[in-house]
DNA sequence: GATGTTCTTATGTAAGACATATTATAGCGC
DNA sequence: GCGCTATAATATGTCTTACATAAGAACATC
């Protein structure tokens, strides 16, 4: 994970609390920590590692927030089993993303993400899913073609499709992957069929939707990686522009 | 974000902590708090908002693990700019989380995710990185060469081998994510590489690599679309017989 | 047997003290 | 005056102790 000598491990940095989160998650890694396990109590925990109670809490909730732990007054703190989203309102992130090297970084993540859902949805046939994505599809159309908020109604349907499609790869990790990342691009693709809608081109963003279900119903895996890249990143396109 | 009816709002939930983080990311959306800004002091913020400087602390440091603020000691806290690495964290942590009920949901995320840092690697281009991975080669063969704990020693040079690989992608977020994956698969790529050593078939490993090698230094994207599939993995070929 | 009371447990919150890293400033010698 | 060092000021980092509170368990009550 670090690409630095390890003889020089940590001597500075690696605080108390970021120490504590990595022996919790070290213990995740090699499976000593299950999905639903409990932990030991805080002051157990802070006796084991010999440090303040108060690092350990700031260890387990930073954890907490995270979705990785789960704490219930008088029982104890646990691995979570189900994964939930980050607590953070995806809102903020957006104020802080949109600009830095890294982002682009980001958005190249998107593009591998989502061109491997559809990779792996055509592998996998699934006709109810498939029709769930088609009638996401119609609500799409729908959506665009109402008169009043347009945009947000655009943008709530384009997020549905994209959950139906993100579940047809029938792959846990990579849907969840999807999902952080579509949270950490809200913005972004926010501002994007923001834009598209008000400058009339709404035809054009159902146009790329109904092409990405064509080439599921069709399973043409040589169209998604041939010609997807091209016309499923809108705001890509735009960035470039 | 919440689906529950408003007039039941919080009688629970709602702790200290959450509230005071609430009102940090309130005054970011709203525009009080700007990227780059700094934030009051925390003894001054537990003032203000009347609670204890540790829920403060617990409050910002969450914030600040999941890259939105930025605590520098003697300093201050403030808000961070731009895209901080953590925030992917949840991601990792799901991954982590979901490796043992799910194997083949991770098999399939590794495949992904190497056979998109091949592909990101050609776009790229990167001479000294290539030349590191050509050097990383070389020690693999001599690895294989080797007379006596060969399995060993050429599992190291692997590993070795597909970080400089990982590294020709220029992406610190696909790495990350591939040296989780890789860190999670370790037992299983460690046996491969051991039962083929030992059945003498440590050329066809060597192979494998010279032809990714090969791919990355031609540019070869087809290949790398098409073919690499089914010489990459090959643990995942050993588990399909 | 269902209801209410107490007791236990472990997290939630508070308050104060000390440690330490970084910056700024004052002092000192030259 | 210039440059160096020592010191003080500042704000986060960590530790300690104490108490509050929610949830469950055991028990008593009607």
């Amino acid at each position: 994970m670090a690409n630095r000598p390890a003889y020089l491990k940590n001597l500075k940095s690696e605080s108390v609390v970021q120490r504590v989160i990595n022996c919790l998650t070290d213990g995740m890694i090699s499976g000593e920590l299950k999905p639903g396990d409990k932990l030991p109590t805080e002051p157990e925990l802070a006796a084991n590692f010999g440090v303040a109670r108060t690092s350990v809490r700031e260890a387990t909730k930073i954890l907490t927030y995270m979705g990785v732990l789960e704490s219930r007054r008088s029982e104890g703190t646990f691995v979570s089993s189900g994964f939930q989203e980050s607590m953070i309102d995806p809102m903020v992130y957006g104020i802080i993303l949109n600009k830095g090297d890294d982002f682009d970084s980001l958005m190249e993540l998107r593009e591998l993400i989502e061109v491997g859902i559809l990779q792996l949805a055509v592998k996998k046939e699934d006709k109810e899913g498939l029709d769930l994505v088609k009638k996401k599809l119609e609500e799409f159309e729908t959506a665009v073609a109402q008169t009043e908020d347009v945009a947000q109604a655009a943008f709530q349907a384009d997020n549905a499709f994209h959950d139906a499609v993100s579940a047809l790869c029938k792959n846990t990790l990579v849907s969840k992957i999807d999902s952080v990342v579509r949270m950490l691009t809200y913005s972004v693709r926010w501002e994007t069929v923001q834009t598209m809608i008000d400058s009339g081109r709404g035809e054009e963003l159902l146009e790329a939707h109904r092409k990405i279900y064509d080439m599921l119903a069709a399973k043409d895996l040589q169209q998604i990686d041939e010609r997807i890249r091209n016309t499923y990143f809108l705001d890509a396109l735009d960035r470039e522009n």
